[in-house]
DNA sequence: CTTCAATTTGACACTTTGTGACACTTTATG
DNA sequence: CATAAAGTGTCACAAAGTGTCAAATTGAAG
């Protein structure tokens, strides 16, 4: 791996904290271009949140989520955690563990997803990157149009939501 | 440009942790081919946390799991605690021990399996090789796709997993 | 609106990786 | 011993991955 130390000094010096922003948070959606290698230039704000990379992993709705590094590592480290002489533990394991890549930005701010990844999600081409909150996901361009369509269908039950307490104050 | 050394040297050096990446960690599936002589050619990532070699041991499900020497030496310790009194335990140190192989890589990045854990495993031609966090199994061809068709089947049981707290708070 | 800086993009060059082929060495066998 | 079988090292090629740069685009500020 190269040693990313005398990069473009913005992306790699800043380790700080994001001043006067609201830590890893991700907002909005933005339709990127693959370059002819595959790679997505991930939005200059999302990146300043995980200058130190990202995992990306099979997502719930035939999608990518990507996490930051200590998100993943959480899950990780509880997964360790549990023996593999317990089949359940094992199946678990290889589940997450044989669909999740953990990727780092070149220089230009690309990551290079790897390509059963893309064809899992059928990203070709171009990719709708799409924040929600603690992680963001990657979509591809139809599936993403499907997703939002559903979201915004009038004839759809009215409460789907209401079981979640979205109240303003915290506890 | 120090960091670009050749395979050979990085094998023989030794060197240093993989700067910028969770320590010890194995993500991701690869189909590779076995050569003439039934040699693997384990992926370069893998191999750059593995340096000084790996342990190689029959799996719990007719694979092989592979695990740095660090690692095997831990679960080699864990089964000294265990009582050889205890008949299941004495079951265990024999199939895990009988079954090993401590193996090397060559200056090209590739291992070769004993032939009689490769028939165990069946694996012939092609071999997966899959990422499982710590550790990293290989597995025939078609047992992975079997393995791979339970992981994902919707009607299987769904709380097979619920016993594994992977919440991302610390403790 | 115009200007300026930051970001994304495409193109290209370069490096690394996996593979297959082949030669050579070591080990086992009669 | 001769011979076969198994194991190991090396090379060259194609494919995949990575770095760099300049043009195009976007977005913010005056």
């Amino acid at each position: 791996m190269s040693q990313s130390v005398k990069l473009k000094e913005r992306w790699v010096t800043g380790a700080s904290p994001i001043k006067g922003k609201v830590e890893q948070m991700f907002f909005g959606q933005y339709e990127h271009n693959l370059d002819a290698k595959g790679r997505i230039t991930i939005p200059a704000n999302f990146r300043e949140q995980t200058l130190d990379g990202v995992f990306v992993t099979e997502g719930f709705d035939h999608n990518l989520s990507v996490y930051s590094k200590r998100h993943f590592e959480a899950i990780a480290a509880n997964l360790a955690k549990t023996s593999i002489t317990n089949p359940a533990s094992r199946e678990l394991r290889r589940k997450i563990f044989s669909n999740s890549a953990e990727l780092s930005y070149d220089p230009a701010g690309r990551i290079l997803v790897p390509a059963r990844l893309r064809e899992m999600a059928q990203i070709k081409g171009s990719v709708v990157i799409v924040g929600i909150g603690d992680s963001f996901e990657l979509w591809a361009v139809d599936a993403w149009k499907e997703q939002e369509m559903r979201l915004n269908d009038p004839n759809a039950d009215e409460n789907r939501w209401q079981a979640f307490d979205l109240t303003t104050r915290g506890e």
